[in-house]
DNA sequence: CTGAAAGCGCTAACAT
DNA sequence: ATGTTAGCGCTTTCAG
């Protein structure tokens, strides 16, 4: 039950009948300090089990040494990859990371930003929640000159720092893929359409199609959340059309795996009949019957690429005019979802 | 450009000529503060922008709010979900989160704590690195009574709260139902036997075989870290033997998983002729065909529960003296891999 | 090379 | 109902 008050560094120094000051000194390793005593300190330090309180150190320095970080939903493997991805790079920085998820709701995500920034954090990286469509909570660090990293879901208005992948050429990437294997009328899976990543994935399809010369057809483009259910509602919504796809290019893994299961559940073979073709390459993707095609997202690469780039900015001392947009490539993985054609 | 100092509670003081003290109440809603001067200065600090310096308040109050989380790595199904659950209720409780990852190593694993101690975090989560056989580092908490749960990977030795599955129930559990889809030679591939968890298991996969009267042979049962290629590997070596098993209780999903690859790959059918069971119930075990056995740990209602137990202890003036181990429910999820009776 | 003193921003006795 | 004052633990001028 040893609940008494921690040693400070006055304790030290009333023990060695030096001033706090030299103390604070030593152990931060001032070049000012003899050696001797500097050694005599550090012993002390640990003798008296000493751990420095970082909050008070903080609160004198105007510095916490803390990220933080606001994603949709941590327990997504995106996301989770990222996080471990700036983890890494802070962690070896010297920076500690407080995570926080708004489930993709504005309301809480204005709450978690400002809770941030009340706790000082010397940085934020976040990617945007589904609802948010506006951002007057993150003028709070812009204003403060307290630099921010988007990543993934941003938007172009924001004038800071973002880390993407190239959407545009995800949708056309994927679409051309379908084309490639014969499929003639390929629909498309889009997210909601306030998230610009959904939208250049969208545009990147349209444009494919148009550059082979395929008519787009509006009512092969269902805009939903991308949840499982919704992908077998689209599916479903899809197949009752007068003219049904025969391929889809769905905005997620998720959504195109659950297609999927309602096409081979109805009997429909995939590929031969009907391909399908998702993003993010999530785990399951690769080993799932038939195996799902799908882009690859760097999602490490991408948190330690967002984690220097932040750390850069933090200790630069004046903040750099422009904002950096750092596109990241995505890789085409070519599964057998969407493969009839050796 | 605007990177003038923090409006502080003394600006709106100065600019409502009061003291810095009843702004201080008034902002906090302390009863002895009259609603008309709460509502002046709220609307004052709404109106200069006032953000609260949290770190300055969590000095003054010997309180963070904030919760420290390790785990060996984020980007795990399990530790990912578990951490959503802390974060739930961590948040409506009006608690912050440090997630960091030791990378299963022992030295990384220290050198969090301590930092986290430093942060002056209100209590500590933890799951062990596969490396920690010493716990030095946990006393720094436990002297200072600052409450800390573990999960997961625990030991005994330690004298703390422990949210855990009862892996000896989850042996047991897989083996019979196994034995009641009528296999008859049974193997176990079991994790590195360092964690209590594995050897839990094993106990009870050799309880099982031996209440239902069916001898255990040692050779049917092989050790290692339970990766996709041990698995396979693990599954070429049990097939050579001169009495082959015709069912597997694998430590994890992902070994499960990668035995059904190879047998089916030789062309076994399961499961007809073999049987397969995993555990943890990743995402992908349900989407894989046939659909894998398994038994479901509930990470986040652990982490929900991980997280009220550490915030109770928090709020508790006095440590409670006896420390709570909550074993949660797993439960039995049949699916095709092992289903061969409708 | 070391010490004294002030202050980071907030809160809570203790006044009145 | 509000103000005065002191101090959380640390760092950093300024002085010597």
């Amino acid at each position: 039950m040893d609940n008494k008050a921690s040693v400070t560094i006055h304790d030290i120094a009333r023990e060695l009948k030096i001033s706090a000051s030299t103390v604070s000194r030593a152990l931060n390793d001032n070049p000012r300090i003899s050696k001797a005593t500097k050694d005599k300190i550090k012993e002390m330090a640990l003798k008296m089990g000493y751990q420095p309180n970082t909050i008070a150190s903080n609160l004198r320095n105007q510095k916490t040494n803390t990220i933080g970080i606001v994603v949709p939903l941590i327990n997504r493997h995106f996301f989770s990859s990222f996080i471990s991805g700036v983890e890494e790079v802070a962690s070896t920085s010297g920076y500690n990371v407080i995570i926080s998820q708004s489930n993709d709701l504005l309301e809480k995500e204005k709450q978690i930003v400002h809770s941030l920034f009340s706790n000082r954090v010397d940085g934020l990286i976040a990617s945007l929640s589904m609802q948010t469509n506006e951002f007057d909570h993150f003028q709070l660090f812009s204003k403060k000159n307290i630099p921010i990293v988007f990543f993934d879901r941003v938007v172009p208005e924001l004038e800071a720092h973002k880390i993407v992948v190239d959407d545009f050429m995800v949708g056309v990437k994927a679409t051309e893929h379908l084309i490639s294997q014969g499929y003639k009328r390929i629909a498309h899976l889009a997210g909601p359409t306030v998230l610009h990543t959904y939208r250049d994935r969208m545009a990147g399809y349209r444009s494919a199609l148009e550059k082979n010369n395929i008519p787009i057809d509006d009512s092969l483009i269902i805009f939903n959340r991308l949840t499982r259910i919704d992908g077998q509602e689209a599916i479903k919504q899809l197949l009752a059309l007068p003219h049904p796809p025969d391929a889809v290019f769905c905005g997620n893994d998720i959504s195109a795996l659950s297609m999927m299961v309602y096409l081979k559940k109805i009997g429909v073979r995939i590929p031969e009949d009907f391909g399908l073709i998702g993003f993010s390459n999530e785990p399951f993707s690769e080993v799932v019957t038939p195996s799902i095609s799908t882009l690859e997202q760097p999602a490490f690469k991408m948190g330690l690429k967002a984690g220097e780039l932040l750390i850069q900015e933090i200790e630069r001392k004046t903040r750099s005019s422009k904002h950096l947009t750092i596109t990241m490539p995505t890789e085409l993985i070519v599964r057998e979802s969407s493969n009839r054609k050796k």
